[in-house]
DNA sequence: ATATTGACAGAAAGCGTTTTCAATAAACCG
DNA sequence: CGGTTTATTGAAAACGCTTTCTGTCAATAT
């Protein structure tokens, strides 16, 4: 069906020379006079010599392949999350020098459809890259294997993890809204975990310093989960004592309270400010524009790059977090509350 | 480094049999007894065996990995294109159950960085999906090789391609407009190609049979420019004659030109209604939710995969375009035309 | 009882590389 | 010039699987 590839053994005969010969060429190793290592490349050039990466894996042990795996649960999609696949694609892009190619890992875990680290040794990757839900069983079974493995937003301290300054940036944030004389904020936080816990705490101490009570200000909410958002955005705008700004945990939600509040009738920002987190680039389409904190997408992939290569080559000796500093960007969705809600 | 793998070796030495008889056990193969069959399987799933895919490639000349390629310009980052992904979701679940995997062939062409088609034999892809620029020597080269290959919104017959009813359904889109009392409409449309020149043609007979002109309202604009598709607006509302509705070629510019839009004044749908294409997530995120031609992602994902595994599987005989029947959303961003604007 | 079939198992070759090791030739040294 | 090092090459094994082909043995037919 697909045409022969030409092999080794081609530009073996094409060059007169052993099959070894052509392969150290190849390969820039020594022993291997400068004459023939030209003929060889040239010809392999000639006759679009592609190398086998399979049969090379056999050998060398080394596939150039990177997993990555999106995990948020059954429910969603793991290539919607424009978030991680701009951190993604950062990452690839750093990858893109070494000959490493990427494979979507991310599934549906439904019945035994065989575990995350199983599809990573059957595939030979070489490394994994991992976005998600860390309590999910397969993603911990990986995580404490021996297969190198990078997280973003991870900081359990099993592999190496890297996330950005929540707790500073969030505190940021809130400074900026009580500055502009916010009092009564809300935080719709997402599910539980390391980086959650940061920006909570950020939240409470920088409402409990401007001497504003958080508490009961504080609701679960779900990263990227809509519909969640427009329930608690309802709830809140439909209470007596509503607050004149919410944060959300991530700027999909936050853009969709947004339209729910709009279409109960408030406007944004003059009854109510809104503001997430990521810096999606949608963020900056909608209007009002969103007030988020913009994660550096772009060094968070570098960053993860950097540490799953060092993880790959020198072993798990290694094992740092590396933190990334993330922005507070102003967009339109946040301004002084009006007078009467004050 | 990493822990060595266990073999088909090892799992004969512990059943007792030979290789061969362990291979075929595993692969369903007819001569082997059920008992040994059992045995092996048994003592496979104890040890939790995974075969190595890339020792199995190496026989079978069957990878089980696609390729996916998506090229827009180097200044269009791959995996920030929503719709795509989402017809990517669905057509990876497809391949879920056959055990296939999705290599991210995407990549900046510059330099002689190698075609597409080398990377995908390097790779060993079984076969590929573009989504994208097809004018594109480097795609031009895949498409035209044996490489099986199908391709998202391409007609040109050299491989099996899928794509929207666009013209019936810009048709509708444009009639429901009209019916709403508009007449003076632009479409600010994308690069031309097939699906470009479709929904061109259905929007002039559509005016045309109205009695409106359609000539001086169409502007070519990019897909998934933002830059481009602002400047265009700002420039349609600055004029004298201005629209009172105007069509994007994709939902993300049409977001952008609606916050363009009440940038600059103007409330939606009231003073001007916007209508965009693909039906993304987000077109139902913003206030007002955009009017949009739904394209049917999921059921796209589908038949790409299954063209693409009949490919496979079938050879080059088959070489069908399928089309998916794309349907109007109507959002809060189109309505009448305010009376003055008639 | 013998001949014939069929089911099962394993030996061995092959897939396309890399890598080790031995062999040869060339260069160097005293 | 003999002996020793050095540069270059190729033969062959190895990687982990599949697949063909041969052999064995029991079951069936004659």
């Amino acid at each position: 069906m697909q045409e022969k590839a030409i092999t080794i053994y081609d530009l073996a005969k094409e060059c007169g020379v052993s099959p070894a010969t052509v392969s150290k060429a190849l390969n820039d190793y020594k022993g291997v006079s400068a004459k023939t290592r030209e003929l060889v490349n040239e010809t392999a050039m000639r006759l679009n010599f592609q190398a086998n990466s399979m049969a090379r894996y056999l050998n060398t042990k080394r596939s150039y392949s990177l997993g990555v795996l999106i995990y948020l649960g059954n429910s969603m999609p793991a290539l919607k999350q424009t978030f991680f696949m701009d951190i993604l694609e950062s990452f690839k892009t750093q990858f893109e020098q070494n000959r490493y190619d990427i494979i979507i890992l991310s599934k549906q875990l439904k019945g035994t459809h065989g575990s995350f680290l199983n599809h990573c040794k059957k595939r030979k990757t070489d490394g994994v890259l991992v976005f998600g839900d860390y309590t999910n069983p397969s993603i911990t079974e990986l995580i404490e294997s021996d297969m190198p493995t990078v997280g973003f937003d991870y900081a359990g301290g099993k592999i190496p993890g890297v996330f950005s300054n929540n707790y500073e940036v969030t505190g940021e944030l809130v400074r900026y809204l009580l500055s502009l004389g916010h009092r009564r904020i809300a935080f719709v936080h997402g599910e539980l975990n390391f980086i959650t816990e940061e920006r909570m705490r950020a939240f409470s101490e920088a409402m409990r310093e401007a001497g504003a009570d958080p508490e009961p200000l504080m609701f679960e909410g779900k990263y990227y989960n809509v519909d969640f958002a427009r329930e608690v955005t309802e709830k809140l705008l439909s209470s007596r004592e509503r607050p004149t700004a919410i944060l959300y945990p991530d700027d999909f939600t936050a853009i969709a309270a947004m339209q729910t509040a709009q279409k109960m009738g408030f406007s944004i920002p003059e009854d109510l400010s809104v503001a997430g987190f990521d810096g999606i680039d949608f963020a900056d389409l909608v209007y009002p524009s969103l007030t988020t904190v913009k994660q550096n997408s772009v060094e968070i992939g570098r960053a993860l790059a950097r540490c799953l290569l060092n993880r790959i080559n020198n072993g798990p000796s290694t094992m740092s977090s590396v933190v990334i500093k993330a922005k507070l960007k102003i967009g339109g969705s946040t301004a002084k509350p009006k007078a009467e809600n004050k």
